[in-house]
DNA sequence: TATATATTATTCATATATGAATAAACGTCG
DNA sequence: CGACGTTTATTCATATATGAATAATATATA
């Protein structure tokens, strides 16, 4: 009477599975989404705001193929960002003497407080996550990210 | 010797937590981009695809308004997803004679076929997905997702 | 050295997304 | 009924992202 019946299933696999993947997608979306919020308030977006800390991580002047790599996107995305980040006063764009098809990104004063404001930002959104991660296995999920590269 | 010192750790709390913090954010990145690969083998995109499969759920033509609500996303976006959709010839603008202000959005036969392709597609990468989650207690991941929200 | 191939950044066209402003139609309430 | 506030879709400006085409410079090779 208990006795589960093997193979029968009220909705199936698949659509747990569905489920699944799509959670995966909206959650990293709405993750995305509280650091938008979140760095908006000082100012960044998260493109910004990755573009900022890898700067600041490099320690000098990148070019923007270099910084394209770190933030794994394509060139004329990081043309784009740094137009915007140059509007803002945030970076400068410097040449390179030692290749002169080269253009590198330089950090202003200005880039870089402005980097440590997002940075608080971003430690708050986290420690509120990790607030509503509380009894969830962390290296469980862990091990599922990196499983899933 | 082999004690371990409380509250002294090599990396900070701080930083693991920000690791996983983007690690769930670049997990659902990935599964997306994978996603749009394989959408693109049959001529559609995520977002198309997304609004192709609520209009064959709803199994009737709906308002834009109400294809906003259920993609989450502002009605702007929906008008020129439409309009693409509709250059593809996927989806027919219909209106409304209960509500004038309205405009639905209908599916054409061609669009619903689509809608069975990238479902194909999506199965594909959801069956992938699968593999490289063996091993992993998929009860403690769709816990962890679900407790983020 | 001269030519071919690579790499660098930019520009352009396009897709996706947001939010503000607008116009038309709907509903309500005095 | 008519004025007012709401809802509908659209348009516009903008941000983010991709990929193709281009121009300038580097590098390798014949």
């Amino acid at each position: 009477m208990n006795k589960r019946r093997s193979g029968i299933r009220h909705s199936s696999a698949g659509e747990n599975d569905r489920q699944l993947m799509f959670s995966l997608v909206n959650t990293g979306r709405a993750i995305e989404q509280r650091l938008e919020e979140a760095l908006v308030r000082v100012g960044l977006s998260l493109a910004k705001f990755g573009a900022l800390t890898h700067l600041r991580e490099a320690g000098e002047p990148i070019s923007l193929s270099e910084c394209a790599k770190k933030m794994t996107c394509v060139r004329s995305n990081i043309t784009q960002l740094m137009d915007r980040l140059e509007a803002d006063g945030l970076v400068r764009r410097v040449e390179d003497p030692q290749d002169r098809r080269a253009v590198k990104a330089a950090l202003t004063r200005l880039g870089s407080a402005r980097q440590t404001a997002g940075a608080k930002e971003v430690a708050k959104v986290q420690a509120e996550l990790l607030k509503t991660l509380n009894g969830i296995d962390q290296d469980e999920l862990r091990r599922a990210l990196s499983a899933i590269k």
